[in-house]
DNA sequence: TACGCTATGGAATTTTTATTCCATTATTTT
DNA sequence: AAAATAATGGAATAAAAATTCCATAGCGTA
């Protein structure tokens, strides 16, 4: 049991939490790992649940609850279950309390950015050509390596793609133009590359994909629009319409659509394996 | 006891005590106020709580949840604690079930994909402090310059916030260990470092970070929680709980909240050099 | 007003959940 | 390496909560 007083709010809660786990021994810490990553559900479960959750006993559980201060499980709970009045009110609500706080205040500018995630999201999976996915996916598992490219805004999208790749030891190539140093010449026959541009379209990847097609490499491209100037490579074209908030916007759905792709080549490749 | 099937949702559950409350008797009517009038509670209280709430006595509201179509009480909260506690799915086994099934065709994982996204956005929405969201962007906005640093899966996110501070005309280095040149004594007096990391920690990041603290620094983190080794650095700490699908996840949370940061920065400084 | 039926309150019972205790195992200190 | 100390797991116990049951009160009908 601990001699100091229980935290009474969620903020007290974190700043004890996070002070003290550093100094708890193994299972302890186990628990304050998984409160910290579930605190929404200590309202709701019992310390039998929590317990298997963080992987450990119910009375180790109940140690660590002491060691924040509370005289148990029960009281921990009850300051959860206080504040948790809080969190209840659905999204639509809780939206519109980040955009009651002003204008261009940092809340507001949030609630806008993940509502126009989620709209972006909403309209990936209504949108999205399954056909030229799967074309796209059935290339890129074949290719011996696997060329990403996109500059500017598209460029984070590319670097976690081949982020993905290298994770499951797929040869993959960044073009990230580093140095200025362009190597093109290390496409090679059979090698698919995947471009990643946006209106205004940057020359560098039009190029990079363009290079390619005359080689006769096949091309992917994501892209905000089927049109534009990726179609004389031929690419099979993946378009994705994300929503702005003013000038900018918040790639969740590219970022969506572009892991699921590399996840599924990933996939595919493996089922190649095993199949000879 | 009815023997209707029992609400699954809470819409089926509203919708089915609009219509049964009329023909109920008092007690029970009493019980269909309290409940319409304070939905939040069910999941976190218990029947004697709620009965006292609702003026009657336990073994009336034992009846009430009866009539509603549940078994009894707890069957009842079941359903509300379960709608409450935003399932997090667990997708590593999920996606086992997928591929068990065969079923690991580029579309559901996007859909996989798409709906983790758009969970991890709400709970962003939900649980993002924003005390601490201003002061970052209160900090940053005074920096005579912002040093972002991330590796791994959190270089996308850093690259992006450089190139939207960039955009903005903002002074931003990206410290992307590119050729292992640690640019390190880049960090000047006032700078302000943004540090992204994720478990498990990359060394330098953490280094960087520790470093700035040292000089004296200011750093603002964006990690998946307020734990970790970020901590020591006494930065201000942004949390974000990002649904995993397999070993990737979509980075829709973390992307979004870096971008409001970003954007929200360059709002304030528009209005610190108007003001003057 | 007497009868039958429904609704109600409250106590008794059962079930679930929290909490404690202690033997065993690990870890640290000397 | 031995002793002391701390941590852990699991079962036993206590507490709390849900659920049932039944005697009685209320109400409508004949």
């Amino acid at each position: 049991m601990s001699d100091q007083t229980a935290p009474v709010s969620l903020e007290e809660f974190n700043h004890r939490l996070a002070e003290i786990s550093e100094t708890m021994p193994k299972r302890l810490r186990q628990c304050a790992e998984f409160v910290a990553q579930n605190t929404d559900r200590i309202a709701v479960s019992t310390v039998a649940e929590l317990s298997v959750g963080a992987g450990v006993q119910p009375s180790a559980f109940m140690r660590f609850c002491q060691l924040m201060g509370f005289s148990g499980f029960s009281e921990m709970q009850k300051m959860f279950r206080e504040t948790y009045a809080q969190k209840w009110p659905d999204y639509a609500t809780r939206l519109e309390n980040l955009r009651a706080t002003g204008d261009d205040s940092p809340s507001a500018l949030l609630a806008e950015f993940v509502e126009a995630g989620r709209l972006s999201l909403e309209n990936l999976a209504s949108t999205v050509d399954l056909e030229t996915l799967e074309k796209a996916v059935d290339v890129l598992a074949e290719a011996p390596m696997i060329h990403v490219v996109g500059f500017r805004r598209a460029f984070p999208v590319a670097s976690y793609l081949s982020y993905a790749f290298e994770k499951m030891n797929i040869a993959a190539v960044l073009h990230d133009g580093v140095g200025n140093l362009n190597p093109r010449h290390a496409i090679r026959e059979g090698d698919v590359v995947i471009a990643i541009t946006f209106a205004p379209y940057s020359q560098e990847t039009i190029d990079l994909a363009a290079y390619a097609h005359d080689l006769g490499n096949k091309v992917v491209a994501i892209s905000d629009s089927l049109s534009g100037p990726m179609r004389k490579t031929e690419a099979l074209m993946l378009s994705v319409s994300e929503v702005d908030v003013g000038a900018f916007r918040a790639l969740s759905a590219t970022i969506s659509l572009a892991i699921a792709l590399a996840v599924s080549v990933g996939a595919k490749r493996e089922k190649l394996i095993d199949g000879k």
